[in-house]
DNA sequence: CGTCTCATACTAATTCATTAGTACGACGAT
DNA sequence: ATCGTCGTACTAATGAATTAGTATGAGACG
């Protein structure tokens, strides 16, 4: 079989960073917010938002007319469980290869590496 | 629609982890080492390895009685395009957030944590 | 030669992800 | 009171990912 995902997927993501960012939000409020970037129909956003609150990720409660939304974890939470889990699933659990990549691909910018730096004193 | 995943699928990664780690492999031969971690059918093995294929990440050469499979690209290539699509995805391409969760979240030992610092010098 | 083994090609079934259409109820404006 | 708007629920279509079964052919070997 193929078990669902434990980690949110591409646009399921994707909504879940407008309603972290919005605090609560409407399947309209989302979907005029993902408007901007693509075409995409009202009731799929309505659909992928079921499907979230399904899934556990949004909890909706009824508010004047409309469902209002709000995510049931912190991002940094659900961020959390999906880097833990490309670790695993590409580098067999190991963050060390991660980082040579990060840093060698040079995806990192000045500011980035002394931010980078600046975490390592604060770690010790 | 739902575009091919440009980058490789679970189950596709894993198979190329053995190609990588084999050099070159038939699907008896990635079918046994899959045996060592799951049930799986020679079969499936075989329409994995043919899916791989035709997206360009195996080729096969006849050789003998069965077909010999190599990879098309270098492991640190592909998984660099791993972490660059997820990087893009889940960060915004944003780098740097990563790397707060990989230091915060305790994900990095002692030995990586001095890695990270000796590359950081590098760098410079 | 007939049978067994192993390999490939083709086909199929299932499930999930993604996108959207249809039916219908509530409500405000005309 | 009817009509248009907005919202929900339900249904559906498509395609990709995953898993495996069946048909079939080539070689090995008694």
């Amino acid at each position: 079989m193929r078990r669902a995902k434990s980690v949110p997927t591409e646009q399921e993501l994707e909504i879940l960073k407008i309603v972290w960012r919005l605090k609560t939000a409407t399947v309209r409020e989302v979907y005029e917010a993902l408007l901007e970037r693509r075409r995409i129909a009202y009731t799929t956003v309505m659909t992928m938002m079921n499907v979230l609150e399904r899934k556990g990720h949004l909890r909706k409660q009824r508010e004047a007319k409309a469902f209002v939304y709000a995510a049931t974890r912190p991002q940094r939470q659900v961020i959390g469980k999906m880097v833990r889990e490309f670790v695993d699933r590409v580098f067999n659990g190991s963050a060390r290869p991660l980082l040579v990549h990060l840093v060698e691909d040079r995806k990192l910018s000045d500011d980035d590496l002394r931010e980078l730096r600046r975490a390592l004193e604060e770690a010790e």
